[in-house]
DNA sequence: CTGCCGATTGACTGGTCAATCAACCGAAGG
DNA sequence: CCTTCGGTTGATTGACCAGTCAATCGGCAG
């Protein structure tokens, strides 16, 4: 093989590295688990990420972005904000049906790790809080919503409902079928968005 | 002193490791820590506990089995179902503006991380949902809250918001005064209420 | 005064792992 | 055929820390 495609193993190790870290946590995962399940020497881990921790960080950093972009470009092209916050929640429940490891591993080990690991990405999450925010701000603008709330404090309550949410379906608080699913999503978004219609 | 009141160490202990884990989070934190908090040898604490998890798990049972009394109590008291929410709630978030270390220490070690620690109390945990899940079927069949929403959903999507903004306040991604303390529970509850109503 | 016993102390051990590094392999170029 | 060089290997090191345990303290009963 030629040096191009060598079968990307740094693609191979952060690929095993979701699976081991959605099944034992990222915690109780030594280097060793990550290198096994990639099929590859440990060192190797160490010849495409510095530590443990940035191989967390990249799979954090990989999705959240697109996430970021979600939002914003829904923003930009959106309609009426209730439609808006819909395809944001939309895009959230299809990121954990294409890959619930992956969204398992962000929800549980950063989004709601905020202490130890999270706090390296504070700012990050919050610009997403902040980028729903804006979507209440200027729904309350158009008199789509009722201006008493704090467009912050409706954006993570927002968040926070689905994250609840998927955080269920992880660990079977609730069960998942594919029916439930869309209709969750709905509900989620009718009933936030009537709370946050004018009286 | 006699054997009685001896200072109960086994107190200063529990106190001290609130306070360290807060400080630091359970898994940085070490036993040595807690010891030197609270101003007692390393040995003691495996005096009263028989390891640092049973540590952290005195502290969250404690506090929990509070939120569970006071949850089913208000369900048997209460009158309608959004002033058994709104109870709820306030319940939640005096507890916050109580002791903010413990509700730290609780919601991020234990509630949030539901992968390592908080698999043990997976069914605690639950149990309050289904208090709340109640509440809400309650209010579903008086016909005061809309019947097309699940009822574990909504409880959920309800505990979410309210632990998010907490978590929001704990890691000041919000800022927390007073009056924003009082003014965002009744919006919340509001906002979740009137979500919950009858189209 | 003495012996008992639970509370308290803190040095020490055993095991675990993250991270390092020197050696190896094989493709490409001369 | 030889050299080079980046990718790859895995044994080894060094730090860290939970949990153990033998020793000490101090109140109290006899």
């Amino acid at each position: 093989m030629a040096q191009a495609p060598p079968a990307d193993k740094r693609r191979q190790i952060l690929d095993a590295a979701v699976r081991v870290f959605a099944r034992q946590g990222f915690h109780a995962t030594r280097v060793s688990d990550i290198a096994d399940e990639a099929g590859v020497a440990y060192g190797l881990v160490y010849h495409y990420f510095n530590s443990k921790d940035e191989v967390l960080n990249e799979l954090f950093v990989e999705r959240w972005s697109l996430l970021l972009a979600a939002i914003e470009e829904t923003d930009r092209a959106g309609a009426d904000p209730r439609e808006k916050l819909g395809a944001v929640a939309t895009f959230i429940f299809e990121s954990y049906r294409h890959d619930p490891e992956l969204m398992k591993v962000i929800i549980v080990e950063v989004t709601r790790a905020a202490n130890s690991f999270g706090k390296t990405h504070l700012e990050e999450i919050r610009r997403a809080y902040e980028s729903i925010a804006k979507i209440v701000a200027e729904g309350q603008e158009s008199g789509a919503f009722r201006r008493d709330v704090a467009p912050m404090f409706a954006s993570m309550a927002f968040y926070g409902a689905i994250e609840q949410l998927l955080s269920g379906w992880i660990f079977e608080t609730i069960p998942a079928s594919d029916a439930d699913f869309d209709q969750a999503r709905d509900l989620l978004v009718t009933t936030i968005c009537d709370g946050l219609e004018p009286r």
